[in-house]
DNA sequence: AGCAACCTCCCCAATTAGGGTGATGATAAA
DNA sequence: TTTATCATCACCCTAATTGGGGAGGTTGCT
């Protein structure tokens, strides 16, 4: 029972070495090896994919692939430590993240980790994807009363605000008020200006 | 140079056999094992902390620490494969979770990796991470047109009508009339409803 | 007394919501 | 080929809601 790899990356060497270390460990077939994304015949067990190629980026190549198939595991590799293309790869479906300095060790370990777990991911890509989860204590710079922070959740449920100036026991025109001086605090001027940034930067 | 650890569980066998694995290592000082929380006299390096404890459960004891220290490493401990609490603890704050199950062999080397690169997550939370945060792809039961799903998102971004048809050089009544029925798929009645179900559900 | 949070009310203008109708072109089914 | 169906675009009218401005009050805290 051994696993199919495909393999994406546009460094030679690096596909090569990849291989090499597949190889060694003698429970892994490559049944193909790309130095740019081509949309396979048929789908391995698992596929290792650079994050950064050129033509079609390694993120797209993922979302290419998770327009027909959920499930393959899809295990990006990349010199980046950095954040943004990380989570954009997360988001886009790959299911793990190896950073390239660490292959040499942990590549074999990772393939099992994936196929027995579902996942894996490098401790320092869990910092990130944690951190980016957090709700940001920083943004705390609005201060807004406990009355202001309560009609703004209601106002992200999508009450209007007769339905706010109900559930809450207070006139329609005081509600107007409150939301007056969200949308100050807020700097915006709409309910859905409101909404948006209120869920984006997590402050509800 | 040891490192300090606090301990919170009401399990007082599984609170025992911890302090007794950190012992056997060497590596480690306990300054405080509680069968509750108590706020510290003094942060320790680490603390470890179960997820399940009567009274002040320890997702609430993470947010208590978090008020006032944002730094200090957390690893919750769980019997739970559960998802909810998972998913809470780490936005409450925690910077690791460890499957009680796997402890024996996995606390020592995750207390080290919490050290060195700031986070540490078992493969399964992982995995329940990653999905927590990928697109959810079952929720493509709104079948929204391409046009009406480019109104969604310049809604969601807080634009009026007014600006949606500027931008995007149709009349207002074309983008009324595609607002219309995006509140019929999304089965809204308001802007800052369609906004939050579109935002909280991933459509955008 | 001064201040801030909270509450109430007013007016007016702008925007949004709900109900229609109707034309076009593209695509699929009969 | 004709008939549906659907997305896109556009317009009408009316009613409801929302946004911006102001003027007041009460309470509690400093």
């Amino acid at each position: 029972m051994s696993i199919t790899i495909h393999i994406y990356d546009d460094n030679a060497a690096l596909r090569q070495s990849l291989e090499q270390l597949l190889d060694l460990s003698g429970e892994f077939i490559i049944t193909g090896s790309f130095d740019q994304f081509i949309a396979p015949a048929a789908m391995p067990d698992i596929i290792l994919m650079d994050i950064d190629m050129p033509g079609i980026s390694g993120i797209d190549a993922v979302k290419k692939i998770r327009s027909f198939n959920k499930k393959v595991p899809i295990i990006m590799l990349t010199v980046f430590d950095d954040n943004t293309h990380i989570l954009e790869a997360i988001c886009a479906g790959a299911s793990g993240y190896l950073l390239k300095k660490s292959i040499s060790e942990k590549l074999v370990p990772s393939i099992k980790e994936m196929i027995a777990e579902g996942a894996t991911l490098s401790p320092s890509v869990a910092k990130m994807i944690i951190q980016s989860m957090q709700k940001t204590p920083v943004k705390e710079q609005y201060h807004f009363s406990s009355r202001e922070k309560e009609i703004l959740e209601w106002l992200c449920r999508g009450n209007s605000y007769k339905m706010i100036a109900a559930g809450l026991n207070i006139s329609f025109e005081t509600v107007r008020t409150h939301i007056k001086h969200i949308y100050e605090k807020l700097q915006v001027r709409s309910a859905t200006e409101a909404v948006s940034k209120a869920i984006n930067e997590k402050l509800i």
